[in-house]
DNA sequence: TTGTAGGCGTTATCAA
DNA sequence: TTGATAACGCCTACAA
């Protein structure tokens, strides 16, 4: 079956191509005699708008992109559900990629968003994203929203929590415990965010007169296994360690499956927070304290901000810090030490 | 900056536009000559492809939804993530919509596909879905692949797993750990695919000389305070229940939440097994036993079809169902009742 | 209030 | 091997 266009309806109800589409726009003064035929012709051929055309014709589109490494992470979907709902609500569609870290995947995505002619896009970018990626993003005439990793480049809207509150708040609970040593367990080196939140826990030791061993800064990938060896490996070379902040909730969640090897009881012999308030954070035993940052938060944030920028706010670019808070549950006791 | 075209592209490179155009798809036979200058002029004016205008000449695109009711369910997000990975080596764009069991938020989605001229869809559909809204889309010449949830309707492609026979291992495993009083928890009434997963739950008592009691069979939410509730309420009732199989391992997490409260130890004096295999029941202490789907191959093989749907692949609806296996954990215990 | 007609950027047909 | 040109379906001046 050939398809019916605008102007088949047209045709139909005896108005011209311009009535028709001003109707299905609702725009335009169109007496409600003509509206009223126009819609019953719209609904007798079975018309369905031609979004390609229009979008060719408007050099625009309702089509927005969204980059992260991995969407089985809980924390980016929280996020994407946040994005999601936000986009729904004005209409538009949601492009979604998985980079796995590959900047060339990025660079890719990037790509295919540009030529379907997208009109905005929110991102986290690739680890190793090179510096040139966003120079030539910026000369691009697209917005784009940077999410919870902070680009070097300023020159970008960004939507995050604060790392440095948030790990300082982690850092304090523990010093209020009484532990006094304590490490900081994972991330990857070079990582900004890393930086940030290695920052918020120096700082609190510092701030209490409690030097900073470097022994006890330790990193290691976003896994699980990689928490747990990060853990044996410190433990065994540092005994007298009682207590971490973990980078994320993952990792901690790593470290847990290595101090219950050891026949540690966490909570009693050793203290541990987390960082990301995943759900899985409440559920394992004994659930983890950790900082939350409101993954959907973000997510909604972003699409909040991406949308004004697509309406034309110019305003220069904007960095929305969303304050993370400390969930305390049960993996760092609750007994001074 | 006025946007770069193709005709830009052709003058400047002084051939004509079907050239250039041949040249970028690699197509048709062009002069080495040639083909160097216009991949020259392409570079110098930083021509970026119009995949719109294209879509709009061809009637057709390089896009596909993909439809489910939360991403936030690991479940759920490993299927996208496989069914991601799949459309990306076919260089497609993938869109996402939370339905959020919303009919109506589906059919919105789905006209938004339809009139961006998206190539296909993998659904899995929302709980109230009308019939009517499967008729007018088999009407639509559009490829749909049915994910998880078996439609009724049995015109469409399917990929799922094998909720019979998974539910069978559950319930088998219980009766070899010498369980006899055994409970059924979760799903929703009228639901098909709780329909087979109680059909494999009632086969195996029955197989093995036990009576059904449907007044050990509960329905509840996908959520861990629904299976919480549910759990709580039936061993008020019937204290002589020793296991039970869940119909989704989010139940199951909420169970172990009320048995918890009861001071009952899972896996000595209550077992129990989840289904699907979530990363969150590897965590869960004690670990959880589980039927596991393979997430991420069905998001891979829903692909494919898709994949070779668009191809102009018109075989039959088929029904691809992957085999489930039960990842035996802790929480049944090991020791004979 | 409604109609006419040209153009958005690409591809495909046909001719050269 | 390459070029000219007419669609694809919609939107929007400009006219009526």
């Amino acid at each position: 079956m050939a398809t019916i266009t605008l102007a088949d309806v047209a045709a139909h109800a005896q108005v011209s191509t311009a009535t028709v589409s001003l109707v299905l726009r609702n725009q335009g003064r169109i007496s409600d005699v003509t509206r009223k035929r126009v819609l019953a012709a719209l609904e007798e051929l079975g018309y369905v708008y031609n979004q390609t055309a229009a979008n060719l014709r408007n050099r625009s589109s309702n089509q927005v992109g969204l980059l992260l490494h991995d969407i089985t992470n809980p924390f980016y979907a929280e996020m994407t559900a946040g994005l999601s709902d936000e986009m729904e609500s004005h209409q538009m569609m949601l492009f979604l990629a998985n980079t796995a870290e590959s900047a060339q995947r990025q660079q890719r995505f990037v790509d295919s968003l540009l030529q379907n002619n997208a009109s905005g896009m929110v991102m986290c970018a690739a680890r190793q994203t090179p510096a040139l990626f966003y120079e030539s993003l910026k000369r691009r005439q697209i917005p784009v929203i940077m999410a919870v990793r902070s680009p070097a480049d300023s020159g970008f809207d960004y939507v995050g929590t604060d790392n440095f509150l948030g790990i300082q708040l982690a850092t304090q609970h523990l010093l209020n415990q009484g532990h006094r040593n304590i490490a900081f367990i994972g991330g990857q080196e070079g990582s900004s965010t890393r930086a940030q939140r290695l920052g918020g826990y120096s700082s609190k030791l510092l701030e209490n007169q409690i030097p900073v061993r470097s022994e006890w800064i330790i990193s290691c990938e976003a896994t699980q296994s990689s928490g747990a060896q990060a853990c044996t490996a410190l433990l065994a070379a540092f005994p007298q360690i009682t207590a971490a902040v973990c980078y994320q909730d993952i990792v901690a969640l790593g470290v847990m499956l290595a101090l219950r090897q050891k026949d540690k009881v966490i909570g009693r012999d050793f203290a541990l927070v987390g960082f990301d308030d995943i759900s899985e954070a409440s559920l394992v035993q004994p659930a983890l304290t950790t900082v939350s940052v409101a993954a959907r938060e973000i997510g909604r944030k972003a699409g909040q901000l991406l949308f004004s920028r697509i309406q034309g706010n110019d305003e220069p670019p904007k960095r929305i810090i969303l304050p993370p808070s400390l969930v305390i549950r049960e993996s760092c006791g609750s007994a001074k030490f």
